[in-house]
DNA sequence: AACTATTTATAAGA
DNA sequence: TTCTTATAAATAGTT
């Protein structure tokens, strides 16, 4: 205890790309188990259903998702209208044929059902001439 | 300054979801708040791609990427899984919850339709008797 | 990976 | 919702 300060503690630091890689691999680590933890607290606090996807600079993914990352994604692909044509063309690949067969059999079936209930109704009224 | 504490500072809370609707929702925005900018913060400072994704209770979403949204959930889709998942089986999920809400939907008017047909049958038949 | 001084985030209150 | 304040939590630089 004879010297001054051991450690200088933590520095504020500049909001931009740090330039030292070996300081960068670090941080990025800390940081990442930081952001982590604190978006599974913020799920677990508030109940909230949350995705969080990052690229680390070689490529590697980490994602954290509640109740799982592709759920996330399906509910933000269906919910959020495109906002230019790169979206569009990018969440129709994502549409299989099953769903595109399924709204047209639904289509069909409710035009089908249409039809019936038009039926039903002429009927009901022929009925009700004929008791009169 | 005659009196005592006039404020207690931030207290430790425990890691559950609050059961007090009123404070949820502060802690939610200020949580929602303090984690985007955690997150745009170590996207900037690491150089890093990322998205995040959250629903509030209330189901309204709220979301950040670099360089944005669908990029990152593209290349989160798409990246060649390091097993031997095809890609078709590894996106398979995505569509589940949609075909599932389509199918629920399917057989509830399909219901509908066999229940209006046995009417429009059974209507037939009397039209039928009363014309005889 | 651990330590620690310091910065940053935030719970509670206003 | 926004501000304040005391305290909890995260972390930059060092070891």
């Amino acid at each position: 205890m004879s010297s001054g300060r051991k450690v200088r503690g933590r520095q504020k630091i500049e909001m931009k790309k740090m330039n030292n890689e070996r300081n960068l691999q670090v941080t990025f680590s800390k940081c990442r188990s930081g952001l982590f933890k604190k978006v599974s607290e913020f799920c677990t606090l508030c109940g909230v259903d949350v995705a969080l996807v990052v690229f680390s600079p070689s490529q590697k993914v980490f994602s954290f998702g509640h109740p799982n990352v592709d759920t996330i994604i399906d509910r933000y692909l269906f919910r959020v209208p495109p906002q230019n044509n790169s979206t569009i063309e990018f969440i129709e690949p994502h549409r299989s044929a099953k769903v595109c067969a399924l709204n047209a059999e639904l289509i069909q079936i409710n035009n089908t059902l249409n039809e019936k209930k038009k039926l039903g109704d002429e009927l009901s009224l022929l009925c009700k001439a004929f008791n009169a």
